[in-house]
DNA sequence: CTATTATGCCTCGACGTTCTAGGCAAGTCT
DNA sequence: AGACTTGCCTAGAACGTCGAGGCATAATAG
């Protein structure tokens, strides 16, 4: 019964998200919220209305390549996988969250 | 010599850094520019154009109260202190923030 | 058998925040 | 005189996220 503290999104970590999602193996937009929730311990829940004009706007930019196909029980998905650009887009994004989160703590240390 | 390494912001965080900066007494709007730049070792820089209307905002919101006096050079300066309500929404958005750092961090060393 | 829930895709418009680029005034420094 | 710093402000654009919808198929519950 313990309710689950959910995190909410700051604008601008979604893209960093989806690609780790996508860099443990492809994937189609429906699993990609599941596995966000999943590899987060249940704090992250991305909603379709962000997740699918985001995954458009990634794959646009070369980060992923989608293609149709079909997932375990024989239904049609589109699968995404990481490009060697989406690769290293990822350690761009984990870099840049790194610093912001040490200028962050740098912040609540001062006097 | 040495670049320094700025961070960029996330849209939703200046709110946070402009309480906290406020949170350690009285200051006019171009000194929570400064404050916020050496509280967080230069890494992070508040664009002018990002900070007056935060500002506006955040009085609106009751969270400061600010009021026309003198800089110690005797210029005039609108200066802004923290409310009760304030210091709470302060801490409601660094307890919002180490959930989202720490939901990434899960994200981050997830399988 | 029928209704509901889960899986899967998508779009649209509203919303809020930040940034770029300006403008203005007064003081300091060369 | 000119440039730079301090100090305030605004307007418009850009961007990403969310809420609310729509559609189709499959699985589960009643």
């Amino acid at each position: 019964m313990t309710e689950q503290q959910k995190a909410a999104l700051l604008q601008g970590t979604l893209d960093m998200l989806i690609l780790k999602a996508v860099s443990l193996g492809p994937l189609h937009g429906y699993g990609v919220i599941q596995r966000i929730r999943q590899m987060s311990g249940e704090m992250l829940d991305i909603e379709q209305g962000s997740l699918y004009p985001a995954l458009y706007r990634i794959e646009q930019r070369g980060w992923v390549t989608a293609e149709w196909g079909e997932n375990e029980t024989g239904r049609r998905a589109k699968f995404y996988s990481l490009t060697r650009a989406g690769r290293r887009q990822l350690a761009v994004e984990e870099e840049s969250w790194d610093r912001l989160v040490l200028a962050v703590a740098k912040m609540r240390q001062a006097t």
